[in-house]
DNA sequence: GAGGCAGAATTACACGTGTAATCGACAGGG
DNA sequence: CCCTGTCGATTACACGTGTAATTCTGCCTC
């Protein structure tokens, strides 16, 4: 699967959000901080769709973009490099770091032992 | 903290590992697979030293490299940006996605559930 | 002392990315 | 029927990055 910058990664997230829409929706749904023109976020379209993450179906003269890849793929994808490069691969080591610099409430770890424990069953 | 990018994080390793080390010390440490010469490495260091992770001293005509960041710094804050980015910043959605993904061995599920235990005490 | 070797510094260059502006085609309103 | 606004397509441009080669400078060797 094609590598998504983190521009185009927006731009994805809107259309993971909300599929198909065109170029001008999805510009609308842009977070406001970015800051992006139309233009630049047709930019974007063009880049996706010539990656093939991204995939159009023509409405008149305009089109309608939608996903071609799942948000839980390319996430799985990314996170899986993430824990990889940083940790070697090994899931204990990251949950460890994030402990240790209390990146987790007491909700989380209830939460993240919860799911551990119907893994088990 | 200035951005890293994947190849230069190659060289922080290096010297996370090992440091100070000349120039030519970290090339020959760097794994084989990134296949770079010595004046490749050179570049990635002078551009670590402008972004003010790696500090030198001069040892004679040469340079001693190290870095001038810790490794878990560097580490918490790429993986608080992904966790942020691609899972709200819930921690428990990113074990959730891993478990969904087969990402957890038995031995990792022990292992993350010991850590959390200890946590709460 | 001259020539070469070893360092760092400087320069090179293509590709990806962020951020657009411009162009060419066309549809709809007056 | 022409003007204007709206599309996608094409082009632009600077900066970061991967990947070096070239240059400058001084030390070591013969």
């Amino acid at each position: 699967m094609e590598r998504i910058a983190e521009g185009e990664y927006t731009v994805m997230e809107v259309l993971w959000d909300a599929a198909p829409l065109t170029a001008a929706d999805v510009a609308a749904r842009v977070p406001e901080d970015r800051g992006w023109t139309l233009a630049t976020v047709k930019t974007m379209l063009s880049r996706l769709l010539a990656k093939g993450v991204l995939s159009h179906e023509e409405d008149g003269r305009r089109y309608l973009y939608r996903p071609a890849i799942r948000r839980e793929d390319y996430v799985a994808e990314e996170s899986g490099r993430l824990i990889d490069r940083m940790f070697g691969g090994r899931v204990p080591a990251l949950v460890a770091q994030l402990a240790a610099r209390d990146k987790l409430t007491p909700a989380d770890i209830v939460e993240i032992e919860k799911l551990l424990k119907e893994l088990k069953s």
